[in-house]
RNA sequence: GCCGCCGUGGCUUAGCGGUAUAGCGGCUGAUUCGUAAUCAGCAGGUCGAGGGUUCAAAUCCCUCCGGCGGCUCCA
């Protein structure tokens, strides 16, 4: 594929990156586009993405909807129809600036006052379009053969909320129509996996408009939940953790000492109790904290795990309530480690490997990000530069790969943040393990060292699924709702298919019921046909006991999967098959 | 919180100025049936809430509430 650089040299692009060239040139369409029928926009960033590409423009008092980007559409295409040549020119500052001001470019003014001084800048011109960009791009708009505007959003100028939101129009691009229609088809098929839906057909959870953002859990969602959490206590408790629970609702001076009054007041929520102000939890680790100062500490104990299903309340925006994603109640497979100095790297290693243990169970796939001091933090540089050099170590002794995500830690230490994906790509902070120098000098907790001095603890906060919520919502997404058969709120269903072999449906049923497995029966007026639809694609049970007067007289069963395959065996060698399946957790 | 869109029975939805469509699901009856849609009948909606415009509002306007897609933020 041939592009052309700054220089005004073509060249042959490199394979890897001829998606970015294609859509940031299908960006530039866009912008021209828009200019045409909005002559008054000004235009900020327009960048390729991941997957599109996306402009941020100011209208001014124009509104976008989404019916509007079929006309855009439209525009592009002329655009494209005229194959206008591009051309790349570059003006040194003052020019460049001067270009930008007679053009009405505020946004452009202000990226070029943000570029390193007397660094030449470079433009892009097709047909009466131009661009201030780096380059490369196609050769000719006509070069461009398969895009798709997908939607509009706000965007802050600049990613800061403090700055005029710009219209987004976001879309995508690929270099034949058939790879743009496949990647259409894929995103249909992920949102059939979207957490919301899955989670109205089988009966999960919910939401009421007398709560939003707080989740209520249905029997099966519940059922899925106390799975989970079975299978983490097994873990934890191999692993040396030992389980509290803590008050939901703790006076304030607690969270003035803590420091989340100075620095988390905003996500909490207050009330009063007898007169004096309370809050409800945010987190959960000033409770840990009480635990551990309730009692004197010898180093010998050290380090010291524990555990808390502890569910929290956060006052979120309004407009970041999504699904299981992201609520205001959440109940987190919380632990608080207390160690000594020495025990550090340690300490770290173990809880990467447990959670590692735990998402490699599930078949994800995950990536780490290191999270350094925000500006709201509390702490000395030094504790701070400390407490981020061992996090770094734990992580490059394990050899991990990991992105910093500067100015993002919490406000009493840095974090390893674990995120995993959703079905539409979108990644999601899931496990996160935080170094705390802060809170054990705030709390003043103590342990005796071997030469009877006394001496802080410090604190890891971590946990391993994060929320609960969340990562049901993620495995639901992963598995498209096909729980594996421990996780699935009905293991097993028996379909009769006439009232003839209701007798021996019966039997089955209670043999399964007896044995611990969560089973119904559908015995129904009903032909199997409707019963499978209903068991296979909307309840997604792992198994379907079909019985029938064949099955009655072969005193056997015939079992249905969800992947549509049918098999004989005996009651005895299924109960066997399921019971193994359930408690090996495969 | 900000930008845009949306809100009709349990679910999906038609209607977009003359007081409500249909399908699925539910119930009842018939069918007694072999691996995702048998037939018939019935029930179920103050069209998110409040206010306004109008002879007349699900439909137009305003406010609020809730949802969706993003931004910011986060587990």
């Amino acid at each position: 594929m041939k592009v052309i650089y700054s220089d005004g040299k073509t060249g042959e692009c490199p394979k890897e990156d001829e998606l970015h060239v294609i859509r940031h040139t299908a960006a530039h369409i866009l912008a021209q586009a828009v200019k045409r029928l909005y002559p008054t926009a000004s235009f900020a960033y327009g960048p390729a993405t991941e997957k599109g590409f996306y402009y941020d423009i100011d209208l001014g008092d124009a509104k976008l909807s989404e019916t509007d980007l079929e006309t855009i559409e439209t525009e592009m295409r002329k655009v494209i129809k005229e194959n206008l040549q591009i051309k790349p020119f570059i003006l040194p500052r003052e020019e460049a600036l001067k270009l930008m001001k007679e053009r009405n470019e505020p946004y452009k003014v202000e990226h070029i006052a943000d570029l390193a001084e007397n660094e030449p800048i470079s433009f892009y011109q097709q047909g009466e379009y131009i661009d201030m960009c780096t380059g490369p791009h196609l050769t000719y708009t006509g070069t461009l053969k398969a895009f798709k505007l997908t939607y509009i959003s706000g965007a802050y100028w600049k990613n800061d909320c403090k700055n005029k939101m710009l219209t987004r129009i976001n879309g995508t691009a690929f270099a034949t129509a058939k790879e743009l229609d496949e990647f259409i088809k894929l995103q249909e098929e992920a949102e059939r996996r979207d957490h919301r839906k899955i989670g109205k057909d089988m009966q999960l959870f919910m939401f009421s408009d007398e709560g939003p953002g707080f989740p209520f859990f249905l029997p099966n969602g519940m059922t899925i939940k106390n799975s989970l959490l079975e299978y983490w206590r097994e873990i934890h408790r191999q692993n040396g953790y030992q389980e509290i629970s803590t008050p939901l609702i703790m006076n304030r001076r607690l969270w003035e000492t803590s420091g989340h009054w100075d620095h988390y007041k905003d996500n909490m929520y207050a009330t009063e109790i007898d007169d004096e102000p309370y809050c409800i939890k945010p987190m959960n680790c000033p409770g840990a904290v009480m635990v551990y100062s309730t009692q004197p500490h010898s180093y010998r104990e050290l380090p010291i795990r524990l555990a808390e299903i502890g569910t929290v309340h956060r006052h979120e925006l309004r407009g970041t309530l999504h699904g299981l994603f992201r609520v205001r109640c959440f109940t987190q497979d919380d632990a608080h480690l207390f160690m000594r100095k020495d025990q550090i790297a340690e300490t770290i290693t173990d809880v990467v490997r447990i959670i590692n243990e735990v998402y490699t169970k599930f078949g994800f796939e995950y990536y780490l990000e290191l999270s350094t001091r925000p500006e709201d933090s509390m702490g000395s540089d030094e504790d701070w530069e400390a407490a981020t050099n061992g996090l770094k170590d734990a992580l490059n002794k394990m050899n991990l790969p990991y992105t910093i995500n500067e100015g993002d830690g919490a406000f009493y230490g840095p974090k390893i943040d674990f995120h995993l994906k959703d079905c539409l790509g979108r990644t999601w902070q899931c496990g996160t393990i935080q170094l705390d120098f802060q809170m054990p000098l705030n709390f003043d907790l103590t342990y005796v060292d071997e030469n009877d001095d006394r001496q802080h603890p410090i604190m890891i906060h971590r946990v391993c699924f994060g929320s609960i919520e969340r990562f049901i919502g993620i495995l639901t997404e992963h598995y498209a709702g096909k729980f594996p058969v421990w996780l699935s709120p009905v293991q097993a269903k028996v379909l009769l298919v006439s009232k003839k072999s209701e007798e021996y449906a019966g039997y089955i049923y209670k043999m399964l019921k007896d044995a611990n497995i969560r089973c119904e029966l559908d015995n129904r007026n009903e032909k199997i046909g409707y019963m499978i639809r209903q068991a296979q694609y909307t309840e997604r049970v792992p198994y379907m006991i079909i019985i029938g007067e064949k099955e009655l007289e072969n005193q056997n069963i015939s079992i249905r999967t969800r992947d549509s395959k049918t098999v004989s065996m005996s009651p005895e060698e299924f109960l066997e098959k399921i019971t193994t399946e359930i408690r090996d957790r495969v």
